[in-house]
DNA sequence: GTTTGAAATTTAATCGATTTAACGCTAGCC
DNA sequence: GGCTAGCGTTAAATCGATTAAATTTCAAAC
């Protein structure tokens, strides 16, 4: 009734004391209703729910994650949400949450092992259910030791104290790099933007393996750009000036695929007339770009909901650590074509 | 000391209780010195801070938020995470939370009112300090009247009982479509995705304004394709197999402009030889499109700064309502060009 | 040596839920 | 009738912090 008071005075959500008065039973018996644990009579049942309704009461959660030990949330870290592939991301994640009435705490760690560390942190302060994270390195993620399930998504695959799901990249990039060699290319460069990342390095591991299998193991070229557009473009650019230019780039990711296109714009040269182009991610947009990329699609929507049900068979019970990689789709479209001197040098634009 | 017994069976998070007692104080004086409050001896505060350290102690911030009435986190519920300006809003609202130690509790609406109005009651529930909303429709937005801060962003400006904060959507318009005027069109097109949101028909009286102005209020085309991409493909691809289909196409949104660039295709044209195209937003993978799409480009930064300025004002003390309307900047790129059927057909893709 | 007052510190109440343990009631059994 | 079992109900403890109120400390003033 104190609160019924103040309610007067302010705007004041109702609580489970207002809920239980105005029912005239005792409030374990309203948290009983409103979470099923115990039986209660029908009568009793009934006058509860009216007063919720009556009350537009909603339990708070800070109260309840206090008391049990969950929280009904869930943090999700991603390095760069202007990323669509992150965004997508994420926004799967989000979906499949809330689904199941759990909330995601976002960061974007901006590709900064420092700031991910300090924002996981703060997370864990804020005492989330889970995490799903694709971190900035492969390092221990901050959050490791905390005692919490962590699933680690894209990245830091088979970390040991983590389930992880990423994109089977090395077999992804095995088929693409051997998409080129049957077209024809024999000097195929790899572009990506780090190999720092596990990931990555699987990446260019797969793009080494069809090479090496078709006996060119010599001839890779593996050119690293950074993590941003700008730095791919202005390492492949260089590549492309040079007189043994490559017949082909392999773009590994996504800064990586708008990069060479940038690059292979500059230096005034047209794919796939010039030099062929595989790219990595697949979205809207690339719909109107002429010519149509030629692309690794990576299954963003079976990563989400393999993240998310290893999270929650987690928060069900400790299982042993999980390992799952799910297969890209090779699209095969407009930009990778035989290489061919004689091919007329019309311009795509 | 019954949480450090606890500790040694299972990972448990040490409580300001522990810290107390390794400090030899009493718990109020740890949440001194850790919030600052009141005054603490130098050689206790010294003592507090060494036991934190020692602990790894990290305040619970639900149990802080249940106390306080303030829990450090704040909604953000957007239409559709996959569109990149609101990718971009929520990464650059995340960022300014960041700095204030804030976490955002992230929502995907798809799109959907009844979708958003559950999903945010289930912020609620969680006792969000705040909300920075892009709603899905002028209805007003669900957590009207729940007594906590809200900022509209995008969408919803001007709606009572709110702070709202937008592109200076009519404006840029009038500007947008004024450009393709001076460049001599006369049958321009505008494409949107509905006329149900007021930021759009904001940008659709732009556009009427100009044309009004230019005595050609009678030429005025407003065609609607929905909130996707497809829809807007559609819808315009039929003006533009008509007999007297216009010469300039202004997509004022971004569906709308994916979709305009698809149906110019689609029919077998060229832009700008055939028609002049005018965009709205700008994103990084506009670079490599060909030609370079003029556009009218949402200053993101600015937004997503005022809305968060806006949200932390009402925190600090309740101000009146404002309104902000921030401006957008014309790109004058290689889609707009004059119209003349004399010009070559050459393709750009 | 008191007294006084301000400052530092601690005790205990509080936020709003869940849950344990105790209690009351009814039914069934001897 | 008395006893037990079982079920529904409730009072009170609990989660982990903050904070109002009570208490202690200490120096200055008389």
């Amino acid at each position: 009734m104190a609160s019924s008071d103040k309610k007067r005075f302010s705007q004041v959500a109702p609580t489970i004391r207002d809920v239980a008065a105005r029912a005239g039973v005792a409030t374990a018996t309203v948290s009983n209703v409103l979470t099923g644990r115990r039986q209660v009579a029908q009568d009793r049942r009934r006058r509860v729910l009216e007063a919720v309704d009556a009350l537009g009461y909603q339990p708070n959660r800070l109260a309840a994650g206090l008391r049990r030990q969950r929280t009904g949330t869930v943090g999700m870290v991603v390095p760069d949400l202007t990323n669509p592939f992150f965004a997508a991301l994420v926004q799967r994640v989000e979906e499949l949450a809330a689904a199941g009435d759990c909330q995601i705490l976002l960061v974007d760690s901006s590709n900064d092992p420092a700031r991910e560390a300090a924002r996981t942190r703060a997370l864990l302060a804020h005492r989330i259910d889970g995490l799903i994270m694709a971190p900035t390195e492969d390092a221990l993620p901050a959050a490791a030791g905390a005692g919490l399930p962590v699933v680690l998504v894209d990245r830091g695959f088979g970390l040991p104290g983590f389930d992880t799901v990423a994109a089977d990249n090395e077999e992804a990039c095995y088929r693409g790099c051997r998409h080129l060699l049957q077209l024809g290319h024999r000097d195929i460069a790899l572009l990506a933007s780090t190999d720092r990342l596990a990931n990555i390095r699987d990446r260019i591991e797969g793009y080494g393996r069809a090479l090496a299998e078709a006996g060119l193991g010599e001839r890779a070229r593996v050119v690293l750009g950074g993590l941003t557009v700008e730095g791919c473009r202005a390492a492949i650019e260089q590549e492309l000036r040079r007189a043994d230019r490559p017949t082909a780039i392999f773009a590994a990711t996504y800064d990586a695929t708008l990069g060479a296109i940038k690059a292979i714009r500059a230096v005034d040269l047209a794919f796939p007339e010039d030099v062929s182009l595989l790219g990595f991610d697949d979205f809207d947009w690339m719909t109107v770009l002429r010519p149509y990329v030629s692309t690794i699609a990576q299954p963003i929507d079976a990563m989400a909901a393999a993240a998310w049900r290893l999270l929650t068979a987690r928060l069900a019970d400790a299982e042993a650590e999980a390992r799952i990689r799910l297969p890209c789709t090779l699209k095969v479209r407009e930009s990778s074509r035989p290489p061919s001197d004689a091919a007329p040098r019309r311009r795509w634009g």
